[in-house]
DNA sequence: GTCTATAAGCAGATAGAC
DNA sequence: GTCTATCTGCTTATAGAC
């Protein structure tokens, strides 16, 4: 019950640990009891004490890793700069493409599917994300829908790009998606003849790096 | 050896439409023979009889959708219409959204990506899904570069859109991704004055589902 | 070629000692 | 709270009759 004790690491938060390194790896689904018990080292009967089923196990564990990612995409889409920079800054950020993203790849968990209590944590990460950056998006003038709209292809671009890499096996593959996207949004006219520019084109400041 | 022999369904046949099912709804892992069994009606020993393991099925059953998927998608790209009108034909092609894409979502699958074999069918249909779609783009006049990476981000959101759509539940979620895409995709100057569309919409015609 | 019967092993979960 | 020992059911696969 009592958490966030910082004093020694409890089996309880072993177990946490060793559940989220492990349903980031392969998954909720293929992911047992006992291999969790395994790499954290407690014993079988600790594990059932604090979380008396599989599912317990995974709300805590899949909740913790979404309130990690929140946090972090949060802080990147709430700085100072102009809003399309920071919208840039997030979908540049270094990730792990080849290990795809922790929380995405849970959609095509049947065991997270079929499980009310674990969807709606997954659920719950990609409305917030999405309330975000449709918030970012209006900043630049765009109407409400088209906020919407352009917000869902940006997510859809990193969650997508994670999909290519896995499948091509091709870390890049992430970046590249990216990289269209951003040369889309970032564009100028086309500029045959007028010359005024849908989005107040940025000074791409150097990012980081795709990994 | 012999397939497609159309006179009659053989246990072969079955066999591999009933893993095609099963494999769509809920992924190659949490299949099991036993459930391709059951659903094809045919019995343990026929099973192990065409295939001997679980892994020369899988092979068969996702081979077969691939080269459904691909025949559906190549079709739709080359057209003679003009080739954005192609690749907006294919972005807003009607898909299940909420059932997610037979063959991305296996990227999730630890089965599958376990599975060099395996893993080898899905890079395939990818591959030349990207290659098919840069060489379209490069018939818009864009440089080598830019075209491959416009088309990872087109793919991208096609298989972005469904890991929205499954995660939030909301199967609009797919079709926004691509609205946002695609009106940065064939936006005009920003036209303060004139309304003229890029792109023609074309009249939906309606499609088979999914890609 | 197709069937029924069955084996070996791991899954999720429980019992009850310490 | 933490441990070891154990149960039931399902998984992949094999054996061998028809």
């Amino acid at each position: 019950m009592v958490r966030g004790m910082s004093t020694t690491t409890s089996a309880r938060d072993r177990l946490v640990d060793a559940a989220q390194d492990l349903f980031a790896a392969q998954g909720v689904g293929p992911t047992s009891p006992r291999a969790v018990l395994a790499a954290s080292g407690v014993g079988q009967g600790s594990l059932y004490h604090h979380f008396p089923t599989k599912h317990d196990l995974a709300v805590a564990a899949v909740g913790a890793t979404v309130d990690e990612a929140l946090t972090r995409a949060l802080r990147t889409l709430g700085g100072d700069s102009p809003a399309v920079e920071r919208l840039v800054a997030y979908l540049e950020r270094p990730r792990d493409a080849l290990a795809g993203c922790k929380i995405g790849r849970l959609t095509s968990d049947q065991a997270v599917m079929d499980d009310d209590g674990l969807h709606d944590v997954v659920t719950a990460y990609f409305v917030r994300l999405l309330g975000t950056l449709t918030q970012v998006l209006r900043e630049t003038g765009l109407p409400d829908d088209a906020a919407r709209d352009r917000a869902h292809a940006a997510l859809a671009i990193v969650q997508g790009g994670y999909v290519l890499a896995r499948a091509t096996r091709d870390p890049d593959a992430l970046a590249a998606a990216v990289r269209g996207f951003v040369g889309l949004l970032t564009q100028t006219v086309p500029a045959p003849t007028v010359p005024a520019p849908t989005v107040p084109t940025p000074n791409l400041p150097t990012q980081e790096e795709n990994q």
